[in-house]
RNA sequence: GGCCCUAUCGUCUAACGGUUAGGACAUCGGCUUUUCAAGCCGGUAAUCCGGGUUCGAUUCCCGGUAGGGUCACCA
C-alpha cells in the first residue's frame, strides 16, 4: 500500500517560538503548492509543545504571515475541519492513547532515572569518544508509567532504515540513528518526535514537506511508524537557505527576518511567493515571473534542487520591480500612499491630490531601483510639497556654456524667458507636453543644459529629480512660475 | 568525532551520456538622453580535484577536498 493513488494531503507544522522566516515560509509554500496542484488538502497545524519556549503572540504573528502572502489552508485554526483540534496542546488525550497502545506492545517504557544521571551518563560516553545510545541504559525492570515520569520509545527492531525521498531520491541511515527517544515528556506534553507523527497519522497526512535537518532522524520517525503499524507519508526534504553573505543556514540566530518585515519594507506578496518558490525550484524553461495560479500548476516537488541556495536581496529587489510595474494604477497609490504618510501629513497643502499626481513619478523612480523610504528619509519627495531653497548655486550651472562673467545676471534673464513663455500657456492646459512645447524651442536656441538644468533645479532643488516639464505640470502653472521667479530673485542676488 | 547530505558563471539555476554548457540577478561596454535611472543592444564570467566506466562524460561509479546537517524531557 502506498500513499501515492490518494488524495494528497499536506501540512505546515510551525511551533509558535517566534516570527516567520523565509526558511518557513518556503517549506509552508511548497506544501501549499503540492496540495493545490493536485487538488489535494492543505492543514496548517500549531506544534506548541515546548511550553517554555513559546513565544506569546506567535500564533497570530504566523496567521498574519501566511494571510498576507495568500498561503491558504483548508484545515486549521480559524477554519476548522475534520480532525480538529489543531494546537497540538490540546490533542494531549490523543498523544495518551497512542503512547497507550505502544505501552501495551511493549514499545514504550518510563524512563526511571533523574535528567542528571542521563546527563551524567551523556558526559560519559561523550569522554569515551563513544555515541551516547540510551537503549544501552535500559531498565532491567519496566515500572508502570504513571504520568510523571517520561516515557520512552523502546526501538525492537534495530535495523538500517532505507527510505525513498522526494527530492534527494534513495537515503539510508545505520541503527546508530536509532535509540529509545522521549515520547511524552515529564511534563504530559509530547515530544515533536511523537506528536507530529500522531497527528501525521489521524489526519491522513500523505506528503511531509520538511528541512534538511530531518533527514537524520528520520529513521527513528520510520521506527514509530514501524511499532504503530502504520504507513509513513511521504517525505520530501528541502534543502536550507542560506543567509546571503556566508554559506551559513539562514536560521534566526543567523540573521534571518521576520518574514513581515519584508512586508513592511515595501515587497508586494506576490515578489515573495514568486521569490521563495524559486529559491530551490524553477519550472525547467526560462520563465522566472511565475504568478500564483501558473505556479501552482507547474509546482513539481521532485524538481526541487538539493543543494542549499543563497538568499539574494538584489535579485528580490529586481522582481520586486516587476511586480510592481504590473499593479494597477489604483493600487499603486496605495501602495504609495502607505509609505508617504508622514510627508503628505507635514504637507498639507497640496494633499492628496498631488499624490495622486505623484503617483507615475514616484513609480518610475521604484522601478528604476530606488527605494521609497529612503526617497522620503532623505527629502527627494519634499519639493513636491514645498518651495525649494535653492541656495547651492552651483547646481544651476551644472551644465552650462554660460561664460564666467557676468553668470548670474545671464542666467536669470534666461529663466526670466522662461517665465514669459510659461505665462502664455493657460492655466487649465498646463501639462508636461504643452509646457514642453513652449520651452523646447527657446532651450534649443539657448542650449538645452542652460535652460532645463536651471529649470530642474529651481523647481526641485535638487541635483536629481524628475523631469522638469513633468514637475512642472505637477505643481501647476502658479506654483511653477513662482518658484522660477524664486530663482531668479536668488540669481540676482548672487 | 560517528552518521547523513551536497558540489555548474560572484549569486539563483538549465542541460535526466553527444549543446559553441543555456537563462536570470549582479557586473562591464554601447545606444538613447535635460540629471539620476529605466529601456534597448552587446560583452566578461562556471562544470571543485583525481581516478575509473564509455566511442564520448557537467551527467554514471569510486576516492579526495570543501561546505552543510544531525547526534535533547527543541522543533
Amino acid at each position: 500500500m502506498t500513499h501515492s493513488n490518494k488524495k494528497i494531503i499536506t501540512r505546515f507544522a510551525p511551533s509558535p517560538t517566534g516570527f516567520m522566516h523565509v526558511g518557513n515560509v518556503r517549506t509552508a509554500l511548497y506544501s501549499y503548492l503540492m496540495a493545490r496542484k493536485h487538488g489535494g488538502t492543505f492543514i496548517l497545524r500549531i506544534e506548541d509543545t515546548d511550553k517554555e519556549r513559546e513565544v506569546e503572540g506567535s500564533i497570530t504573528h504566523i496567521i498574519e504571515s501566511l494571510q498576507w502572502l495568500g498561503i491558504t489552508w483548508d484545515e486549521g485554526p480559524g477554519v476548522g475541519g475534520s480532525h480538529e483540534p489543531y494546537i497540538q496542546s490540546e490533542r494531549l488525550d490523543i498523544y495518551k492513547k497512542y503512547a497507550q497502545k505502544l505501552i501495551q506492545k511493549g514499545c514504550a517504557y518510563p524512563d526511571p532515572y533523574t535528567e542528571e544521571e542521563v546527563e551524567k551518563m551523556r558526559q560519559k560516553a561523550e569522554e569515551e569518544k563513544r555515541p551516547f545510545l540510551f537503549r544501552e541504559h535500559r531498565p532491567t525492570q519496566e515500572d508502570v508509567w504513571d504520568g510523571t515520569r517520561p516515557l520512552r520509545f523502546k526501538v525492537n527492531t534495530i535495523k538500517r532504515y532505507e527510505w525513498h525521498d522526494l527530492v534527494y531520491g534513495d537515503l539510508s541511515a545505520g541503527e546508530e540513528a536509532l535509540d529509545d527517544f522521549v515520547l511524552i515528556k515529564s511534563d504530559g506534553y509530547p515530544t515533536y518526535n511523537f506528536a507530529h507523527i500522531v497527528d501525521d497519522i489521524e489526519m491522513g497526512v500523505t506528503h511531509v514537506m520538511r528541512g534538511q535537518e530531518f533527514i537524520a532522524s528520520t529513521p527513528k520517525f520510520l521506527s514509530v511508524y514501524d511499532a504503530l503499524e502504520a504507513l509513513p507519508p511521504l517525505f520530501a526534504t528541502l534543502p536550507h537557505i542560506m543567509a546571503s553573505d556566508g554559506k551559513k543556514k539562514l536560521g534566526k540566530r543567523d540573521g534571518a527576518k521576520d518574514i513581515l518585515e519584508y512586508r513592511n519594507e515595501g515587497y508586494l506578496p506576490e515578489t515573495m511567493f514568486n521569490f521563495l518558490a524559486f529559491l530551490g525550484w524553477n519550472p525547467g524553461d526560462d520563465r522566472e515571473i511565475l504568478s500564483k495560479d501558473e505556479l501552482i500548476r507547474d509546482f513539481d516537488i521532485t524538481r526541487v534542487g538539493k543543494s542549499g541556495a543563497q538568499f539574494n536581496d538584489e535579485k528580490l529587489n529586481w522582481m520586486n520591480r516587476e511586480y510592481l510595474k504590473k499593479i494597477p494604477y489604483e493600487e499603486q497609490e496605495e501602495y504609495i500612499a502607505s509609505f508617504l504618510q508622514d510627508t503628505t501629513k507635514n504637507m498639507p497643502t497640496y494633499g492628496p491630490t498631488i499624490l495622486h499626481a505623484l503617483v507615475p513619478i514616484i513609480m518610475e523612480r521604484i522601478y528604476t531601483g530606488q527605494d521609497i523610504r529612503m526617497m522620503e528619509q532623505s527629502g527627494d519627495l519634499e519639493y513636491f510639497f514645498k518651495a525649494p531653497t535653492t541656495t547651492k548655486d552651483s547646481l544651476f550651472f551644472k551644465s552650462s556654456k554660460i561664460p564666467t562673467e557676468g553668470k548670474y545676471a545671464t542666467l536669470a534673464s534666461y529663466l526670466e524667458e522662461v517665465i514669459v513663455l510659461l505665462g502664455k500657456l493657460s492655466q487649465d492646459n498646463f501639462t508636461k507636453d504643452t509646457v514642453k512645447e513652449a520651452v523646447w524651442p527657446y532651450a534649443e536656441q539657448i542650449g538645452r543644459g542652460d535652460i532645463l538644468w536651471p529649470v530642474r533645479y529651481a523647481l526641485s532643488g535638487k541635483e536629481k529629480s524628475p523631469d522638469p516639464f513633468i514637475l512642472a505640470e505637477v505643481l501647476g502653472q502658479k506654483e511653477t512660475i513662482s518658484r522660477i521667479e524664486l530663482a531668479v530673485q536668488i540669481l540676482r542676488n548672487s
